[in-house]
DNA sequence: CCCGACCGACCGACTGGTCGGTATGATGGA
DNA sequence: TCCATCATACCGACCAGTCGGTCGGTCGGG
């Protein structure tokens, strides 16, 4: 294990401060190496443009997320829990830190029509570990046939705005009362109870 | 009626057309100007600034997407009708009109922190809408109670991904695929059944 | 002759990206 | 061991283009 960060580590991490704070835009190339210990000159050796060091920011936290997630569900075999376990995952772990879901969620519009693709990409990962669930609790029996494509695009757009709207305002808090209410909600809508008793 | 427009409302029109395709950030003045029959000076006449403009013309269309909504709720009075009735509006207008959809849903985000405000304010305006005939559907007895501030975000977020998701992609059909889907789910999860049927 | 409406050249601030140059350390032949 | 050589990593002044907004001036109708 290295103690020592990369200069691309501590050129990312910069860039994720100075990114969710004031958007794509709005971030300034010189901000961003004014928060490192390096020249311009030398950040534009590691990254050769501000859109690829964005889109490599937004990988990095993207894939933590995805990790953390994957993690959390991987002993639990029951897809309905699963979905709840998940669920819960993303409320924590976004819900604990602004900046992250900030930058996750809304910084990068700012892009213009370039971060169409990869707000697509990103956000396709997610629906997609919903899809795959909700397949399975049809196969298993669990919930009724329908269509898991579109449902899951729902339910990441629920999520997504719950989320957005507690940045924007401060409510509700994403674990004590979103979560409760989006995962009734959002189970009954697919056919499901809750099983995870937490918030009931 | 006139059938002269007012030199605003050409101004208006214009930077509808510019702001939807660039984005806030990527539209130039220059070119709202050139699509205007009307120089720069003239337009900073009427408009004090980008954002005002900016401002002026999400105002103006969601006025228009409020004022089709209640028409067509108007004569209804069963309040989960109303709901399934205003989906449908919504998902009619918007996904009859790419430019109106992206302005509203996605364009904005480029002015950056200054569009945080608004963007609450519009989505506020839809949420209370919908709020407001849930807890009636609560009061006739026809859905449980449930906690109706956070489930109308959950709606409106659910509507806005995947509109975003066809602006982007080109499916699913908004009224077609979508719609019917949207309802079921939706419905469901708040403890209802769809009771005008068009797509079941 | 006044004033609201309009004109358009111009300003100045900003910013992504460049480029010639430097420091450091590894390599390797004599 | 010593020096020449080379690549990597880094420096920061500078450039060139962009764009929102301004301002002195024009014009026509009342």
């Amino acid at each position: 294990m290295k103690t020592k960060l990369t200069a691309r580590d501590r050129i990312m991490e910069a860039a994720e401060v100075v990114f969710s704070e004031k958007g794509y835009h709005d971030a300034a190339m010189d901000e961003i190496v004014r928060r490192t210990d390096m020249s311009k000159g030398g950040l534009y050796f590691h990254f050769p443009s501000k859109e690829r060091l964005f889109f490599a920011v937004m990988d990095h936290l993207g894939n933590r997320l995805a990790e953390r997630i994957n993690a959390s569900i991987a002993q639990e075999s029951d897809a309905i829990a699963r979905l709840e376990i998940a669920l819960t995952t993303v409320l924590e772990s976004l819900g604990k830190r602004r900046r992250l879901a900030k930058l996750l969620l809304v910084q990068g519009y700012s892009m213009g029509n370039a971060f169409e693709k990869k707000r697509i990409e990103t956000y396709s990962r997610f629906a997609s570990l919903i899809k795959d669930n909700l397949d399975l609790a049809v196969e298993e029996g669990s919930i009724p046939p329908l269509d898991t494509e579109i449902v899951s695009h729902l339910w990441v757009g629920a999520v997504n705005e719950v989320l957005i709207r507690w940045l924007y305002t401060g409510k509700p808090a994403p674990v004590k009362e979103a979560l409760p209410v989006l995962k009734k909600i959002l189970l009954r809508g697919v056919g499901a109870e809750a099983k995870v008793s937490i918030g009931g």
